[in-house]
RNA sequence: GGGUUUAUAGCUCAGUUGGUUAGAGCGCCACGUUGACAUCGUGGAGGUCGGCAGUUCGAAUCUGCCUAAACCCA
């Protein structure tokens, strides 16, 4: 009684929060969301694991809804669905985090011990960590939350380093001296993936050097004076006539007065700045394959924190930008500074903290590329792994052919310590090893002394890049490492779909893909979604460092979760980059409210002692029941479709008119009791209910909470009948369904003309209509008078007649409606003026449309060379073009006559 | 410099293999609230599909060139 009384009682408007707060619970409760393996067909989905110490943002929330959106729908249509949460130790942005952190502490970490520094690395993970975890709760994510994984715990630590011992082993794993990424704030090597370049306005100055031995000068160009400091040579194209007779001889650098030769290289671009390069090998990649090829001396001038090293002799221990402006002005002092341009070029910025890369030569650990991307490519062009939207296979596979060998050493201490234990300074003298002890025993035998001890070894003081622990996030997480041959990951794996931006296809799915088939020679995942990055309204990407980023758990609390999810999907389309716009969540807000007020309104008309079972089985004799029937059915292929393509927002925009346009704005309307006041009646109540159960189902992946609380508000349900966990809607199919369709809508464009009409005419709204309609055939005019009660939901008739016979009333307003016409007497009320301008336009409409079919048929070539089918359809269309045509006509003729 | 993609109503986007005087949402305009919803209802006005040329009986849809923009790689 108590529920009943509730149910007439709803508020008016929907509130969301208590509503999430109560359903999530439930859900969670009730271990909806946990997956075990069965005899069902697994539905995976491991998450993109957010920085641990992250918040949420709105590309978060973009992520997350759509994987959300899939792992529900896979969970109503039966099958095991298991979306695997979890963080990443995200090295580089934590250690960072921490090293600030603990210097507005007063700490700096080179006081600190590694243990000591990672105690605190520890302790803020944990007080940070997993915030972005209970953000994606508020969200609605539906996560198998016992299935939390986090890349630094024991478990997928240990199989990090079982996968670079086996890669090591197998020889894809290599140490060597190379020109680095180097970020000198980070003071850690970086892959060039982690490198961002991005086109900034520069100097490009013009020095001149001395030519020794002579009174003549070269004149090199360089946006970077300082590495004069550091050049070993100048070089010219050998067949620039310019410079022919230099090759050879030698010139004198700059400040450091050092003596450096002439060489000669095709790499030179005779045309680019002087024609005439500097070459600074420790300081710059090309400089330095050209250092190689001509056995130049390298001299790195940089230290670690690109501060001037000492051993150069000027500006030592000075910044390398302010080590810049000072060589210039001592160029200018020197008379040897040509001219300064402003030029436009790209420069490299750590994509961590952003600072100014500096490419440097050092040992680092790299990892082959070549063969790992070979079936990492293959499986990608062959649609083994299919890309959505598939264009982006162009880019991935242009990559992967110009694939480099992976920088992974990082010189940090938050992540997987690399195996390497040293015993001598020489590059080779190492041994890979799990533990001390074992490296203990390498040694021994690889350096064939049984006396080494353990003191005289030590662990590389560095730790792994993150990508090489996220690459093998699918296979770990189902502890396919330690455990390669667990039913969880031969169930499990390979994972369904992968949901990311293409922002890291590269950093990611590119990496995960050959892990995937280094380690378990099998694809980790069939489909990778790619949506697009969430821009704010001038384009620009969102981001906390602009401010042009709401913060998403606002949102929710001002739109609900399920508005806001709504909002975050109107505006993705597939592939493309989306412009957020609150009013977007605004509308998905309304959205809520209107099915909110829909229920309300159904609510309030509910028998006062009784509940009242929904029916599911629409009366065959109501036209509207089979017409919402079929569109229901329409609307599920539809969205099948849709979902087959990854076209979500489609989807989305589909339920939401179905919901919206047909069941409110048609639907309902039509149920309503013909008294202001009287209850619906019970059985057409009870059927709308039905139809609100199957279009809850429809929209629970989108919008979660609300659907859910209404479907309980229905009926009273047991926890085995919560929404979420019920089948998706499966309609059988109904004979007669396409003409109830049909008829329903041609009724539905009847009744427009007719508000058409009113509003045109300016009728009030509601002043009593006498309506004519005459069809032209028996057979429809039978159906129409059927469903004449349709026209009386709608419109506020006073009289209809339905005949096929009947002539036009005098003085009356008149539309064609699909061949059927429409009369309204309307006399003393009509505007004669008004009615003929508006038949005028229509006349004029249906003319320019009949005369381009005219001229269509006119054509011999069209008749003779377009398919019979379509030559039939056009004349199809000028027969009913005409006819309509003729009666427009001929109300109008009627119309001078009254007049 | 190399590669990829995009260019359709004021805005954001649909438009299946070329064949309905081009569709949706938002915005805009007009009218409307004693019967769920003004976080609402009803009706309406807006594009000839970036430009040029071509293929074709027929092109927003195919081809070439041009212009503009975005992204990726070097």
């Amino acid at each position: 009684m108590n529920r009943l009384k509730q149910l007439q009682e709803l508020p008016a408007r929907y509130q969301a929060s208590e509503t999430e707060e109560k359903w999530y619970s439930y859900w969670e409760e009730h271990g909806y969301f946990h997956s075990v393996p069965d005899e069902r067909e697994p539905y995976t989905v491991v998450i993109p694991p957010p920085n641990v110490t992250g918040v949420l943002h709105m590309g978060h929330m973009l992520n997350n809804t759509i994987q959300d959106v899939l792992v529900r729908r896979a969970r109503m249509l039966g099958k095991n669905s298991c979306w695997v949460p979890g963080t990443d130790h995200a090295s580089i942005a934590t250690e960072a985090k921490v090293v600030q952190k603990l210097r507005t502490e007063g700490i700096k970490k080179s006081d600190l011990s590694r243990d000591e520094f990672l105690d605190h690395a520890w302790q803020w993970t944990e007080e940070h960590g997993g915030i972005i975890l209970s953000q994606l709760k508020k969200l609605g994510a539906s996560c198998d939350w016992k299935r939390t994984r986090f890349t630094l715990e024991k478990d997928l630590y240990d199989a990090v380093i079982d996968c670079f011992i086996d890669l090591y082993e197998r020889g894809y794993i290599y140490r060597g001296k190379r020109m680095v990424n180097w970020d000198p704030v980070a003071l850690t090597a970086l892959s060039d993936e982690e490198v961002i370049h991005k086109e900034v306005r520069s100097q490009f100055y013009h020095v001149r050097y001395p030519v020794k031995d002579s009174d003549r000068f070269i004149t090199i160009a360089t946006t970077r004076p300082e590495t004069i400091l550091a050049d070993t040579a100048v070089c010219v194209h050998p067949a620039d006539p310019r410079y022919r007779d230099l090759i050879g001889k030698e010139v004198v650098i700059p400040v450091v007065d050092r003596v450096v030769p002439v060489i000669a290289d095709e790499y030179v671009d005779p045309e680019f700045g002087t024609g005439c390069l500097k070459i600074t090998p420790a300081h710059d990649p090309n400089d330095y394959e050209i250092g190689l090829k001509h056995h130049l001396d390298v001299i790195d001038m940089l230290n670690p924190d690109a501060t001037v090293a000492e051993s150069i002799g000027h500006y030592a221990g000075m910044d390398r930008f302010e080590a810049r402006k000072r060589m210039v002005q001592r160029l200018d002092e020197l008379a040897l500074l040509v001219k300064t341009e402003e030029i436009t070029n790209k420069v490299g910025y750590s994509e961590r903290t952003d600072a100014v890369i500096e490419p440097r030569l050092s040992l680092q650990w790299f990892c082959r590329m070549e063969e790992l991307g070979k079936p990492a490519l293959d499986h990608v062009m062959n649609d083994d792994i299919r890309f959505y939207p598939a264009n982006l296979k162009n880019s991935y596979q242009h990559w992967m052919e110009n694939i480099r060998d992976w920088c992974i050493s990082r010189q940090l201490w938050w992540g997987q310590r690399i195996p390497a234990w040293y015993y001598g300074k020489g590059e080779d003298e190492y041994v890979i090893a799990r533990t001390a002890e074992q490296a203990l025993s390498l040694a021994r035998e690889k350096r064939n002394n049984p006396a080494l001890t353990e003191n005289e070894l030590w662990q590389d003081e560095d730790v792994l890049d993150t990508w090489f622990s996220s690459w093998l996030w699918p296979i770990t997480v189902f502890d396919g490492f330690k455990d390669p041959d667990n039913p969880e990951i031969n169930y499990y794996y390979p994972t369904q779909d992968l949901v990311t931006a293409p922002e890291i296809m590269f950093f990611w799915v590119a990496r995960m893909i050959m892990a995937g088939y280094a380690f378990k020679g099998e694809k980790p995942f069939s489909n990778v979604y790619y949506h697009g990055i969430v821009r704010d309204e001038k384009r620009r990407k969102m981001s906390k460092s602009l401010g042009n980023s709401p913060d998403p758990l606002d949102l929710i609390r001002k739109y609900g979760a399920d508005g806001t999810r709504a909002g975050m999907l109107f505006s993705a389309p597939a592939g493309n980059d989306l412009l957020f716009d609150e009013a977007l969540c605004e509308q998905g807000r309304n959205f809520s409210n209107k099915i909110w007020n829909a229920f309300r309104f159904l609510a309030m008309n509910m028998p006062d002692d009784k509940e009242l079972c929904p029916l599911h089985e629409p009366d065959h004799d109501n036209l509207a029941d089979l017409w919402m029937e079929g569109r229901i059915r329409q609307t599920l292929q539809e969205m099948t479709h849709d979902f087959e393509r990854y076209r979500i927002n489609e989807a989305l925009k589909k339920i939401y008119s179905l919901i919206w346009d047909d069941f409110c704005d048609w639907y309902i309307e039509l149920c309503k009791a013909d008294q202001p006041g009287d209850k619906i009646e019970e059985t057409k109540l009870a059927r709308a209910l039905g139809f609100f159960e199957t279009l809850m189902k429809m929209l629970h992946p989108f919008m979660p909470f609300i659907t859910e609380e209404i479907w309980h508000l229905i009926q009273e349900r047991t926890p085995q009948e919560a929404l979420t966990i019920s089948h998706w809607p499966n309609l059988p199919e109904v004979n007669e369904a396409e003409n109830s369709i049909k008829l329903f809508q041609h009724i539905q464009s009847q009744v427009t003309a007719i508000r058409n009409i009113q509003a045109e005419m300016n009728l009030p709204p509601k002043a009593p209509l006498q309506l004519v309609i005459k069809p032209d055939s028996e057979q429809l005019s039978e159906a129409l008078s059927n469903s004449s009660w349709i026209y009386k939901k709608l419109l506020p008739v006073k009289k209809i007649i339905v005949s096929p016979n009947r002539t036009k009333p005098e003085a009356s307003a008149a539309a064609v409606v699909e061949g059927t016409e429409i009369y309204i007497p309307l006399e003393g009320l009509i505007d004669t003026g008004k009615e003929k301008l508006r038949l005028e336009k229509e006349m004029a409409r249906v003319k320019g449309f009949l005369t381009g079919i005219e001229k269509k048929l006119a054509n011999e070539k069209f008749v003779a060379n377009a398919p019979a089918e379509v030559v039939e359809k056009e004349r199809a269309k000028k027969a009913d073009a005409e006819s309509t045509f003729a009666k427009l006509n001929q109300q109008y003729g009627e119309l001078n006559q009254v007049s």
